[in-house]
DNA sequence: TAAACGTGAAACCAAAAGGTGTTATATACT
DNA sequence: AGTATATAACACCTTTTGGTTTCACGTTTA
């Protein structure tokens, strides 16, 4: 898995991974804890806060023997922005619909 | 390539799918047409056409010997939903940094 | 009708994704 | 000191992803 590869859309296309970055929006927390919310290893969920690290949508810091995860939601902005160019589209749609609605009103 | 086992996020995760995405939004137009914009093959177009179709996010219609696709926008929704819960928390951060300024000022 | 065009479909391939288990190392506890 | 704990680091495996080439088939068009 090579570091820096992944950008916050690829971050989130993974339901194991949106999963965590729900968990961890309740409180932060270590990896052992964090593993124990799935039915996958240690290693796998690893890799999975790795991937989100690279996309910067969680930070670490180590404790003692544990290194716990904490949310860092801002990247997720990237993505808001994204989708603010696209929902003129399916804006327009329901625009379009009223529109047919009130038409076949004048139909009457 | 399984049907049916695409959903949103996962089809919006992939750069060249996201750029299908961004030239079907001007106009709608035929496999071939959108396969000129790309430096890879009609058939890998055609793959990543597939995947956005499962999502729902383009329709395509049959025309003669061509096949016309169209942005579909509206599944896009559900990604915009699910960043509605974390908009909290980048917003939050916002008005956490906002408190240490005017905070600064109070130690002025 | 024959040639050109646009698409569909199959076979194949390398690399990445998602997962496993084992071993090593640093920290904490008794 | 010795043991248990939390994580790190590997090596390995299988499936999916993103891409290719080739060939067949229906639709236009010269």
């Amino acid at each position: 898995m090579p570091a820096a590869k992944h950008d916050v859309f690829q971050a989130i296309a993974d339901p194991t991974r949106r999963e965590v970055l729900k968990i961890l929006s309740k409180e932060e927390m270590p990896i052992s804890r964090i593993t124990s919310y799935f039915p996958v290893s240690r290693t796998a969920i690893v890799k999975h806060l790795q991937i989100l690290s690279d996309a910067k949508l969680v930070s670490a810091r180590k404790q003692g023997r544990e290194k716990i995860y904490a949310l860092h939601a801002e990247p997720l902005n990237d993505v808001k922005e994204w989708l603010g160019y696209y929902e003129q589209f399916w804006h327009n749609k329901l625009a379009i619909l009223k529109h047919l609605v009130e038409h076949e009103e004048d139909n009457k």
